[in-house]
DNA sequence: AGCTTTCGCTACGACTCGTAGCGTATATCT
DNA sequence: AGATATACGCTACGAGTCGTAGCGAAAGCT
């Protein structure tokens, strides 16, 4: 359901919160012999995890990736075509932990989500990650469509969440056109991640919460509107 | 002036205007011998670009590079320390082109900047280059510095300089605590650069236009203004 | 001149890549 | 049960890249 892809798969009879997370190489259509093993697919994203800690994105081999894991290269390669769709998908899991919890206001919720996700961004296999496939995914369509899908679907949602409540509770309007919300969704969203993104990797600078208190202030009020304080 | 690691380099006798990019492994402390060529600096430089447009960041290889530069591989180490380093310095010259007209208004200013920053990333050089050595860097803090120097505050300019002519125009007030004026300007920054690299990049959609007006109007006035339109 | 450094070239060991072949294990289908 | 089909671990391989070393020749500085 959330691979769209043909190049990637799920199993069909998954408990249905993990099937997001399942997005590898399929394998041959046919439903006869040797399942693949899903401890394997475990041992490996967790081994990814732990090598993108020790070693960052650079010196992360699939070589290395599979004897931490304690399984053969080639049981890597039958799974995913190479490094970039197995480090998406073991980061994958990381953005599933991200909630939000009704903080009782639109601002307080803003803050809330910026510092969820820089928290996500301070963890190092996130840190190193992250910038790398996208970077990757220049060049590669295939790439960029999986990383929307295991990645920033996985964020947006938290943006609309967001904003549902505040139109609950008054804080936005319900906009009538719906092509248009959709526009402005996308927007908010990418001046939210965007901004948090730049702050934390490109800037160095912590993304605290006085940090967040300037930065909702901004983004609610705006620049010409004057400073809370 | 621009290099302030010890592990960066400017020869000490050029036009002002380009020292800021020469920014390499220095030669031995004493200045005898023969000089190394500035004809293949540049030509590395500019092989190093054209490169990165053929073959992106992953498959760019320091062989290659000197192949095209027609450079022997050794020349190459000698003045940088590995291809992060070089694709910085190769692809630092593109953000000495941004340039910000004055348009008559901060509105106008700021869609002005988007839409210039928006149309360097739309370059393949830029694209593949930005994000990958920004993920280098998250792992390496002279190359953080290196990008700093190199690519970050000649974007950073550009926000001074709209602020100021929105401070004279007196759209913005003057803050009177210089140290809070540098925290906004860096948050604005933040906003505005990681908002338009989120949007070409990870969301990978144009920023046109109409993209830089609805952006405009979040950033002057805000999520609870009414939006213009 | 004499000294120092750079340059192009070649060669090198170490590493990574992605694939192929083998024998074995584990599932489904008839 | 037997046949079939796939996954698995293992080993080995050619190809490509890395970063460095050594060489003789070239080019500037004092």
């Amino acid at each position: 359901m959330i691979c769209l892809t043909e190049s990637v798969w799920a199993p069909p009879d998954l408990p249905t919160g993990i099937v997001g997370r399942m997005c590898r190489t399929p394998p041959p259509a046919g439903r006869k012999g040797r399942p693949r093993s899903l401890e394997a697919d475990a041992a490996i994203l967790s081994a990814t995890r732990e090598a993108l800690v020790d070693l960052g994105w650079s010196k992360l081999t699939m070589g290395d990736v599979a004897a931490r894991a304690g399984v053969a290269k080639t049981t890597l390669y039958r799974r995913w075509a190479g490094k970039s769709e197995l480090v998406v998908d073991a980061v994958a899991v990381l953005f599933d932990e991200l909630e939000l919890p009704d903080l009782g206001s639109l601002a307080a919720d803003v803050r809330g989500v910026v510092l969820q996700f820089a928290a996500l961004l301070e963890r190092p296999e996130a840190r190193t990650a992250l910038m790398a496939v996208v970077a990757e995914s220049t060049r590669d369509e295939a790439l960029r469509a999986r990383i929307r899908h295991a990645i920033v679907d996985r964020q947006k949602r938290l943006v609309l969440e967001g904003r549902r409540r505040a139109q609950e509770r008054g804080e936005l309007p319900y906009e009538a056109d719906e092509s248009a919300a959709s526009r402005t969704a996308d927007l908010i969203f990418d001046v939210v991640a965007g901004a948090v993104v730049h702050r934390s990797l490109v800037s160095a600078e912590p993304v605290d919460g006085e940090w967040a208190r300037a930065f909702t202030g901004l983004l609610l009020g705006g620049l010409t509107a004057p400073s809370p304080g």
